[in-house]
DNA sequence: AATCATTATTGACTACAGTCAGTTTTATCT
DNA sequence: AGATAAAACTGACTGTAGTCAATAATGATT
């Protein structure tokens, strides 16, 4: 029947609706969980019975343990970057602002130490390279946020934008991977920044 | 008997030596293995066997199954860092040079991409902060490295060379971990260092 | 409303990293 | 040599992520 199709692309059937209603349960299950008693200690089958599935269901929403983590964070993180670009001043010197934001990241990441851990492990460096969760969206926000704040003081904000990315990405790496102190990372990043931007 | 002690400190004892040979032996497994099957295709108890020991013992030697891995090349990559610095032609630019050694390092990874992939994964961000392996020689060979290249056109060789290595560290990120092109991540770097470099 | 095809769900099951209580080996001392 | 303490070793065992063959729900078609 064509009017099927038609009506299909108006609202979502009572299909996909499940569908939508679960994952939610599942990401809602899987945040408390997490949250409460830590990544490792959450098996997968506890997730499962509080979202009131099957365990194998489990597995037809998330890759695996740690793509449920990306599915927790990744809405609230787009919307964390973007609020702090919002509350920018834009009269501060771009190596400021850059450190604001950078400052604001890692605030939000020491919220929960542990969970950041294993979330940016599998950012970073997925398992499995088939496995690892979609960030385009959260990626394009920074970048485009860090290109209008180099953009004044860079010949190619692009480049620019990529290069203090980096930068802070190592000083993450660096607190949350190896032990290294926050404070004393970001000072080695405001640092560096300083030295990139002229 | 004091001259138990004594003795100790000229020759390592029966004990310490056989320590060593099943230290070795170990490592000799689990690089056989690797190579040969790739990490996750290859068991714990393979090496045990291999090895000939007990699989308890194997993690006696090892704190995990990645901490093999990083057995398995902390030496190899040591030496290859040391040579890839030894045969730099010091009239190239600083930027020419630097090149020169992460172009290295990116090849020497390229030559079993994904032994590479776990490695790194580890050595990034390790899965425990009292697992991970000690590869401070290694970084400190680069570090020292890196500053003798850029301490011609650098106001602070240090902060320099570790911008750098970020920047290069940020390119592997994205060329092991993101399924970037190998040749586009070090286009980009490139640019990233010319621009770092005044 | 009965049939069929497609899609979604399930939980018993598998494979494997890592542990630990018990055993063996080594070194020390009399 | 024998006794004792300390260190090293072991493999049966445990806990859990992820699979898959079987089952159930859905929706299209007559």
């Amino acid at each position: 029947m064509a009017n099927a199709v038609a009506l299909d692309q108006l609202a979502p059937g009572r299909r996909e609706r499940n569908k939508l209603e679960k994952q939610a349960r599942i990401v809602w299950a899987a945040r408390q969980l997490f949250h409460r008693q830590g990544f490792a200690e959450t098996t997968t089958q506890q997730i499962a019975v509080e979202a009131d599935i099957g365990t194998g269901t489990l597995f037809l929403y998330a890759k695996c343990k740690e793509d449920l983590l990306i599915m927790v964070f990744k809405d609230e993180m787009l919307e964390t970057v973007r609020e702090i670009f919002a509350r920018l001043s834009p009269k501060a010197s771009p190596v400021d602002q850059l450190m604001a934001v950078f400052e604001h990241m890692m605030a939000y990441h020491a919220r929960d130490i542990d969970l950041s851990r294993v979330l940016l492990r599998e950012l970073v460096m997925p398992s499995s390279l088939d496995r690892r969760g979609d960030v385009t969206e959260l990626m394009d926000a920074i970048y485009s946020g860090l290109m209008d704040i180099v953009r004044p003081v860079a010949d190619e904000p692009e480049v620019a934008a990529r290069s203090a990315f980096a930068l802070y990405y190592f000083a993450l790496i660096s607190w949350l991977g190896r032990g290294f102190e926050r404070r004393a990372a970001l000072t080695h990043l405001r640092t560096q920044l300083s030295g990139l931007l002229k």
